[in-house]
DNA sequence: GTTTCAAGAGTTGTGTACATCTAGGGGAGG
DNA sequence: CCTCCCCTAGATGTACACAACTCTTGAAAC
């Protein structure tokens, strides 16, 4: 059809874009590159992104929709600032959703991501040796919980999932510089090594418990640290 | 402030003319006044809520990503199709959704709220007695979902649930005609008896469980009229 | 008669100017 | 010095014109 030499990817659908912009911002609101609190430029993102404030708008509306941002009229678009107390809901919801996902039409992990583990563990285990880092642990922690949505065959339940995901996933970030890095690191080691064991079984009724069982004790540890730090 | 004799709303923020042209439009895709398939004029719906496309494609995007109406670049805004064998996925997530909804922090209707329902089901026998309507079935329905959805307190759980609510409503409403609707109505008057119990003793535990019950027995009622309507 | 292609109508996507709103600063009055 | 009010800067919300895309229709070529 087209005669690009690089890729296959020249047409360049208007999702594709909205897509594509969407996930970025997804991603550095997540990762804190834009922290709580921060003012997010419709000009500026428009600018940025080559195109103007229209499609920008359709892209924070629906970080909004999420929960990620809030758009005030004549103030601004605010990244929303994230509270342990706030987010309790969420994290209970998605402890009972991770023990549903092995009961509703699991997917059976192929070879390749198993491999994909086994190298997160490795991964995981070069970080520990080496000095620890904060950015590092939340990307391994993502690029994990990818894996784990993999096998979530029910695709409703999937797409709810990722959204809590990525609605509790910075407040780890935030509280992770108070925390323990190194239980932490070894905390999240021995979760993926007890995942690994289940998944090579073929149980992911198991994987589910096992994630469950884990999502509470994170949520209780950073409870334990958020406690202490406001006494 | 402001000198209206009539009520108090005239600032009407940009938010909440936004929201109210979104109901109105969920709940005609939900009733099936604008019926699976249909295309939506973005120029039409401006004119009528007298605003331009702008507000009025922001509302369809978010009836979009909710997966109520689907958009394509130069052709339209179509209302989408409702198939039981892809809803099922979402049916067997509402199921286990509903009987965690007694688990995450429940909230303790009000007498208000009981005499509502109370009155929901004086509804419902009155429709049972003359000629039996669907769309009346359909609006007992919503009534009752929103009774119990006022009693899910865990917040993200309450929005997960009405949104996949809203997703699969319209099946019910489209089968019904193929079915005993007065099978249907008898079914829907047990349930909101036997949860109305549940509720008196303020067990909403068994609420949600009871609830779990009738929307797994509605489904296989709905499977077994469809298969019999294929062969 | 069949096929193909081009042109047109009609739709959503984008860019841009302007309207509307909020927060903060500065000056007058007390 | 404090308080209040107005005004301006800068943000989002809206309206509208135009670009990009899809489908249909009709005529011309074979």
């Amino acid at each position: 059809m087209s005669a690009s030499p690089t890729g296959t990817e020249p047409p360049v659908t208007a999702r594709e874009r909205s897509d594509r912009i969407y996930g970025i911002l997804r991603d550095r609101i997540c990762m804190l590159a834009y922290p709580p609190g921060m003012r997010l430029s419709e000009e500026e993102l428009a600018e940025e992104f080559n195109v103007s404030r229209t499609p920008v708008r359709r892209v924070l509306t629906r970080l909004e929709n999420e929960g990620l941002v809030s758009i005030v009229h004549g103030v601004g678009t605010l990244v929303t600032d994230v509270e342990l107390d706030e987010l309790a809901q969420v994290y209970h919801l998605r402890l009972e959703l991770a023990a549903l996902m092995g009961r509703l039409s699991p997917v059976q992990p192929d070879a390749a991501a198993i491999e994909r583990i086994e190298a997160l563990i490795a991964r995981c285990d070069e970080q520990s040796a080496g000095e620890l880092d904060h950015m590092a642990f939340a990307r391994l922690n993502m690029a994990f919980f990818a894996e784990i949505s993999a096998m979530i065959g029910n695709q409703p339940l999937r797409e709810i999932s990722e959204r809590l995901y990525y609605q509790t996933s910075r407040i780890v970030l935030k509280l992770l510089p108070t925390m323990n890095l190194q239980e932490e690191f070894s905390a999240f080691r021995q979760e993926m090594v007890e995942i690994l064991a289940a998944v090579r079984l073929g149980d992911i009724v198991s994987v589910g418990h096992l994630r469950r069982v884990h999502i509470s004790m994170s949520f209780q540890r950073m409870l334990r640290r958020a406690g202490a730090a406001y006494r």
